[in-house]
DNA sequence: AACTGACGTGTAAGCGCTTTCATTGCAGCG
DNA sequence: CGCTGCAATGAAAGCGCTTACACGTCAGTT
């Protein structure tokens, strides 16, 4: 492993010029620093990141954790993230974590030790106790789905309020009147959100939900599968139901297709997120797009500025607007 | 930040046994390790990795360069990976490959850099000879879907050959005889792998692949779809199509739909991958299942072995089966 | 009783960088 | 011509850990 002593010979000056050649360029004679660059270049020398890291200094890096990487939902903000960070020169690392709040809060320290300059965490299970305490001691990361009460500028979120206040809108210009909702977990702020914004808009429209309409499920396909069940089971009428996802509204849609209802025809149905599928579903899937990407990018920025330089943090925005991507499964009547 | 040193002196003993506390536990006396250990968790010290790292200990990390998260395909083997090694106590880190042969190559170093153990790595882009020289300059790496000569034992790769065979005799048992093909790009050697499995299949039972039957696409959903339009155009018949991926085929059923040919009465289709999409699709798609998961676990733990006990490596497997998964876009004849 | 090993532990030398502080050389000044 | 001040560089002290080596201690020998 050729290391900088190495280079700094071939070039004959010392190790800390050659350090300041790789951090500092402009504070080093130009001609000295042709000549470590090309010692640099010949000897194909790559500094050592834990020496580095060791040193104190910053790694360039940022971490992120979510739950799985193979949920297309974290997958595109993962890729924002990175993208956007590649662009400005840093790294993006990415941890799972194990489930549960103690997989939480060891997937945030791990990427801690890996010395990451800014952390961002997707938490669902950590209290906000916790959080607060973590977010105090970990003085860079950056929350995402999460409002966390005196930590505002650090969360990042979608303005779930308004997500399902145009997702209701569509629906009332579409001629709906009798809407039903399959709901996430009502114990997750954005669902609650999502919930009053809808309640909202309808209540603004002169129309109310009606509470056998409004079923609880847990984001699965298979709870939204069900969720639909119930609801026809009530005997009720509705035109339209609004899915607090994607995946749920697929499972809507194959409960209509074994009880022979019709997309819309019969039912009009919404989702939210706009994930691969929604696309690829029969009907396609009108539903409410989440700029995930944009999210994931501007959250790995906020989490660098927050580290480097708080003023930029500022100008960073932290909540972002959904939607509507209207596509066929939500007809006019 | 709390040290090994603060550890030592809250335990009394020197930095040396609190390492050897951490790294050999066997090696010191139970008492003195109850003690030591005891003022690790009080003190809630955590090592610092990047010490370690310098200092020369091994990482504990395998690392993962794979070109984008938000692919479902690598998503999942990701996941495979992950799980199965943190069930040995190995973390993942995965980093996103830039595009082509220089992004490939900056990722695999970047992870070397980072002292992953072991280093696994999706490579299309890199010409062989260049991929040799980087396997042997880094020993414990091994390549997914890919297989270098030489180097066969450090490639992990579906049984394309068979898997295609599979398909086809999937379609043939189902009674079809004029069947078309829709590949990926014909230079990937799974692809050709692909091919010929299908052809050895179909002469072995007495059909043969019609040229003009067989459309090279690039694996994304336009290629397919614009693939099956261009096999339509021929004007020849052809009663099944095999898609190279799930992607394609999604495509190809769009086109079908605009076409108002029905599926699968009209065309049957069979897919490949079984990624997510693949059970949202109308009719259900049946496609050629890849063990994405078990890949992933694998390639990670073989990384692992190589690194650290090569006679364990020779346990697991370097070939994966792939299974038909059938749903509802194959019909009977 | 002196001698051996095994065992448990401590001492201290790095690992490859960054960074503070000191040093040098030299332009510009009175 | 001696100063000051600045720009460019070097010397060396860590960063927090691992590990080779040395050093007791205390059985079990002879």
């Amino acid at each position: 492993m050729v290391t900088m002593l190495d280079v700094s010979r071939k070039a004959g000056v010392s190790t800390a010029t050659v350090s300041r050649v790789i951090n500092k360029p402009e504070i080093v004679d130009e001609k000295t620093r042709l000549t470590v660059q090309k010692a640099i270049s010949t000897l194909d020398y790559r500094p050592n990141l834990f020496a580095r890291g060791l040193a104190g200094r910053s790694s360039h890096t940022i971490g992120i954790a979510v739950n799985g990487f193979s949920s297309p939902y974290f997958g595109l903000v993962i890729d924002g993230m990175e993208q956007a960070l590649a662009r400005v020169g840093y790294k993006t690392i990415a941890e799972s974590n194990r489930r549960g709040a103690e997989g939480e809060r060891e997937a945030w320290l791990s990427l801690i030790e890996r010395r990451c300059e800014g952390v961002i965490i997707h938490s669902a299970n950590l209290s906000d106790e916790e959080l607060k305490h973590l977010m105090q001691q970990h003085p860079s990361s950056v929350l995402i789905n999460r409002l966390l009460p005196d930590f505002e500028h650090r969360c990042i979120n979608l303005d779930n309020f308004h997500a399902a206040e145009i997702a209701a809108k569509h629906l009332i210009d579409n001629g709906h009147r009798e809407i039903a909702v399959i709901t996430g977990p009502k114990r997750n702020f954005e669902v609650k959100d999502r919930i009053n914004g809808f309640n909202f808009t309808l209540n603004n429209a002169g129309l109310k939900l009606d509470k056998d309409l409004t079923i609880e499920a847990d984001f699965s396909g298979l709870s939204g599968q069900e969720g639909l069940e119930k609801l026809l089971a009530t005997g009720k009428k509705f035109t339209a139901v609004f899915f607090h996802n994607d995946e749920m509204a697929a499972g809507g849609m194959e409960t209509c297709r074994k009880a022979n209802i019709r997309i819309p025809e019969d039912i009009s149905i919404i989702g939210f997120d706009d994930v691969a599928i929604a696309k690829h579903l029969t009907p396609k899937l009108t539903t409410v797009r989440q700029p995930l990407r944009e999210i994931g990018a501007t959250a790995g920025l906020l989490a660098r500025a927050i580290a480097n330089n708080p003023n930029d943090a500022d100008h960073l925005p932290r909540t972002f607007q959904a939607e509507v991507v209207e596509r066929a499964s939500v007809a006019r009547i």
